[in-house]
DNA sequence: GTTGAAACCTCAGATCC
DNA sequence: GGATCTGAGGTTTCAAC
């Protein structure tokens, strides 16, 4: 599927604002309702919009504390890279797992109410999972730039 | 603002779907309409919803590459971090930036169409930038796991 | 094949209890 | 928190370009 310029307009204000109303996009992006609804609807069938979310506060909500976690394996065959991704997958603080080239196999996004459920996070489930060679983390003092999703061209 | 269950359930269920109608909203959690978007406005209010948005596929809009940046500086004066800070915040691709304790200052998340983008961003706006000693970045392979927001207890 | 106009129907938001 | 009401928006149908 191609997108065009005002395809590129409804994702990036969709992205900006996704509770805006089909009206006000429309409005926006020069079309009446019906047809723009439409494009919204090919967007997300066509895999371009995964899903509409609010969002939370962390600290608001009790989890003031974000970790980054750098995690080696002691082996990289497929088999125990995928263990290790299941195991992370049940662990709900556990917001991000991305695999990385390198020397660090996995870098891992973690919120916590506080530091020593942090602490219990890690030494109950994350440093004793098989496979695991070493775990450094840092804690996140603060986050200057948080931007959801990615840019959008509408040039 | 102390949050009870019904809120606790609401902002559970905007983050799995921010478009979700108030009928919908107020059925799924026992209430009626109006209550409930007076509920929601006030968890606007009190910060616990920070916005919402379409969550959009970095990989079919143009974007397949993820790069995690590990950037060290030569000070860690409250000046020259805040200034790193504003010279990242100017770059689209950079779409994360945490300051970290330890050795590494700062995390950055940048999206790239490729691998030549990617250098190029890296080379002619991360690397030079003043007062920055190290820069180390690991591609994204694949991401296991990326659940959006943070986890909401509804019990 | 995509847009626009009109109809219908549901929802958001305000008011009052 | 709930009930009622009104105006606005979402969604479908159909005609036109």
């Amino acid at each position: 599927m191609a997108f065009d310029h005002i395809d590129r307009q409804i994702l990036s204000l969709l992205q900006a604002d996704g509770r805006m109303t089909n009206v006000d996009l429309a409005e926006r992006v020069g079309l009446t309702a019906p047809p723009c609804l439409r494009r919204v609807r090919a967007l997300e069938d066509a895999g371009a919009i995964r899903g509409y979310h609010a969002e939370l506060d962390a600290a608001t909500l009790g989890y003031p504390i974000t970790v980054f976690a750098m995690v080696s394996l002691r082996s990289q065959a497929e088999h125990d890279l995928h263990a290790f991704e299941e195991h992370v997958g049940a662990i709900p603080e556990i917001r991000e797992c991305h695999m990385l080239n390198g020397e660090i196999d996995f870098i891992l996004k973690i919120v916590a109410a506080d530091l020593k459920s942090f602490q219990d996070i890690l030494t109950t489930h994350l440093t004793p999972a098989p496979n695991v060679a070493s775990v450094k983390t840092s804690l996140t003092i603060r986050t200057a730039k948080a931007v959801p999703g990615i840019p959008v061209r509408t040039d």
